[in-house]
DNA sequence: GTGAAAGCGCTAACAC
DNA sequence: GTGTTAGCGCTTTCAC
C-alpha cells in the first residue's frame, strides 16, 4: 500500500536497484532485454522516484529556479512578459523532467545578493534562468554564481564570453524597424528610450540610430524621449514629443506599454493614427495586439527564448562545453495597423 | 569550505544535531541559552538546512505548489489573473519560508489527474493551492486527494463542507452591484455570463437576479447573453446586447476582459460610456484601469486570497481542525468611469 | 553488464 | 531538556 520504493522495483525485476537506478535515469550498460524487464516492473508498481531522495543523493534538484524582476515591487504595465518568460519555461520543463520553481526578486534592495543565495541553496535547483534586465547586474549574476548553480542568462545585453545566454538581435532588428519607418517616407522619426537598468533595451537605442545612418537620416538629439519601459512613461514622452515645435511623423518606442503610452496620447490630442502618426513598438506583449489601431512591433521571441534556456539546464551536462554558450533566436518585425506611409 | 551541515553546526555549538535540529524547527523543549548558542553558531557558518535532505526525512518538501488552468491552452487575455495570483501566493511563502512551484494545468486533457498525480508524488509538496475553475472540478479535486497533500481551493464555488477553502462573496456582491447600478436609475440591467466551467462566476449571475429582485426590477432571458470570460467573447456578446430592438442601459460582464470587450463594442459603435451606456466588471485586474473610461467593477481580492492560501499550507498544521474550513474573503465594489446614471 | 556497500543531511522515535 | 540511533530512497564508488 505505501509507495513502491527502487527495492520494490528490483526485487520484482529480479536485479539489483543499482539496475534499476540506471534504467529510470537513462544510463548505459543496461542489456536491453534487461532494460525492458526493468521497465515492466515500475509500470506494474506505478513507480515514481522520490525526488528528495535524488536530490539528497546526487546533490542537486530537479527543480529549475526563474527569477525575474518582481512586478509587485513597482506598477506593472501588462504583466505580458512576466507570462511568455513562464510558458516558454514551462514549455522547456515538461520536456525535460524538471518543475519550474519562481522567484521574483527586487533588484532594488540591498539584501538581494544574500536572499538569492538563500533560496538557491535551499533548494538547490537544478539551474537558474535569470530574465533580464536581472540578467546584466553584476551583484544579481555573482550571487547565483557564488552557488555554483548552472545559470542560463536571458538577453543580458552583452555577450561576455563563456557564459550561458540567450538572446535576441535586439540592435540589428531595431535598424531594420527604423528602415522600415524611412521606407514609409518618414524623415521625422523620434525614439523613446527604456528602461535604463535594462542594457538590451538599450541596444534597441543603438539599433534606431543605425537604422536612421543607413536611411540617410540625420539623428537629433530632440527626437529622444527617455522613458522606462512603463506605459505612463510612454504617455509623458509622446506629450514631450509631439508638444514639440516640429514634432516627429513616426514614433519608435523601446516597448510595446510605451508605445501603448503613446497611443493614447495621440489619441486625446486627436491625432490620426497612422495618418499623422506612426508608432512602432517593442515586444509583442498581449497588450499590441488589444489596443486600436493594433500596434506595428518587434516580436521579441520571449517563449522560445525561456524555452530553450529551459531546455539547456534540464540536460545535466549544462556545464560542460558542447553546447553554444551564447544564443541568439532573431526576432521579427511585425506590421499591423499603427503604420503607414508619411503624411505630406 | 563545503556546505556546512547540521554536524559541524552541532560540534561548534557543543550540541547534538537533534538538538540543531530543534532550533532549526523552532521546537519546544530548548533552554534559551542552549537556544542562542546553537543560533550563533548557525550564524557564524552561515549554515542553511538542505530542504532535500529535509523532504526526505519528513516527507514532504517546504515546496507549495500552485495550480491552475494553463493559460497557453486557450488565448489568454490579460493575464492579470495568474499574476494576481502568483503575487498573494509567493506572498504567503516568503512568509512561510516556502518556496512555489507552478503548474498549469489543461484540464480539457484527458489524462490530467494522472499528469497531476505524477507532479505531486515527485515533488512532494507541502500543499497545494489549486485555483478556478480548477477547483470546482472533481477529477481535479480527486487526483490531489488521491495523494493525500493538504490542498486549499480557491473560490470553489460553493461550500463543500469539510475541505480547505478561501472564496470571496461572488453573489452577495453581485447583488450590491446590480442594486447599485439599479440605485443609477437603469431599467434594463443587462448580465453576460462567463465560463460555464467556473462555479464561482456562476454565482455572479446569481447574485445578479438576486439585485434585480431585491430593486424591484423584472428578470428577463433576453438581457442575458452567454460568454466565456474571454474579451472576444464580451464584444460577441456586447454586439447581440446592443442591436437588440430594446437595448439595455447597463452592461454587468461576469469579469473584467469581458467588460473591457463591451466598452471597444461601445467605441465602436459610438455609445457614449457612462453617458448612455454604464458597463460594470468583475474582478478588477489591471485592464479596468487601463481602458477608457475606466471600468467600474468588483475588487475580488484574489492576492489575499492566494495569500492565505499559502499561509494555510505553510504550517505544518494544515491538516488540523483548528483552522476555519471555508475561508471568505469579502469584495469590495470599486466605482469608477464606466457607470453613470440611466439617460432618459 | 551488473551488484554491494557507503553515504547524502536531515527528522523521528525513543531513551535518558 | 537533551542525546542516540535508525532510517528516509536514492546516487556514487568501486568491485566483479
Amino acid at each position: 500500500m505505501a509507495r513502491p520504493t527502487i527495492f520494490d522495483v528490483a526485487k520484482v525485476a529480479g536485479v539489483s536497484i543499482k539496475t534499476v537506478s540506471r534504467v529510470v535515469n537513462n544510463e548505459p550498460n543496461v542489456r536491453p532485454s534487461t532494460r525492458e524487464r526493468v521497465e515492466n516492473a515500475i509500470a506494474v508498481l506505478k513507480y515514481r522516484p522520490d525526488q528528495s531522495a535524488r536530490s539528497l543523493a546526487s546533490r542537486h534538484s530537479h527543480l529549475i529556479g526563474l527569477i525575474y524582476d518582481d512586478p509587485a515591487a513597482y506598477d506593472t504595465p501588462s504583466g505580458g512578459y512576466i507570462l511568455d518568460l513562464q510558458q516558454g519555461a514551462l514549455k522547456g520543463c515538461s520536456t525535460g523532467l524538471t518543475e519550474l520553481l519562481i522567484h521574483p526578486c527586487n533588484f532594488r534592495k540591498k539584501k538581494v545578493g544574500v536572499e538569492l543565495k538563500a533560496f538557491i541553496e535551499q533548494t538547490r535547483p537544478a539551474g537558474i534562468i535569470v530574465a533580464a534586465p536581472l540578467s546584466n547586474m553584476p551583484k544579481i549574476i555573482h550571487a547565483i554564481e557564488a552557488t555554483g548553480t548552472p545559470c542560463v542568462r536571458l538577453s543580458p545585453g552583452n555577450d561576455s564570453g563563456k557564459r550561458l545566454s540567450v538572446s535576441t538581435n535586439d540592435r540589428d532588428v531595431s535598424a531594420e524597424m527604423t528602415r522600415y519607418l524611412a521606407g514609409l517616407g518618414h524623415k521625422r522619426i523620434a525614439f523613446i528610450t527604456g528602461d535604463p537598468d535594462h542594457k538590451a533595451v538599450a541596444n534597441r537605442f543603438l539599433g534606431y540610430k543605425d537604422g536612421l545612418k543607413e536611411s540617410g537620416l540625420e539623428f537629433s538629439e530632440s527626437l529622444v524621449a527617455a522613458g522606462d519601459n512603463s506605459f505612463g512613461s510612454g504617455e509623458a514622452c509622446a506629450e514631450k514629443l509631439l508638444k514639440g515645435k516640429r514634432p516627429p511623423t513616426a514614433i519608435f518606442a523601446a516597448n510595446d506599454d510605451m508605445a501603448a503610452g503613446v497611443l493614447r496620447v495621440a489619441n486625446r490630442l486627436n491625432i490620426d493614427v497612422p495618418g499623422q502618426l506612426s508608432i512602432a513598438g517593442f515586444d509583442d506583449i498581449a497588450l499590441a495586439r488589444q489596443v486600436e489601431p493594433a500596434l506595428t512591433t518587434v516580436r521579441q521571441p520571449l517563449v522560445q527564448m525561456a524555452e530553450r534556456a529551459a531546455l539547456v539546464l534540464g540536460k545535466s551536462n549544462a556545464n560542460d562545453k558542447d553546447s553554444q554558450n551564447a544564443e541568439v533566436i532573431p526576432a521579427v518585425i511585425k506590421i499591423r495597423e499603427s503604420t503607414g506611409p508619411a503624411p505630406h
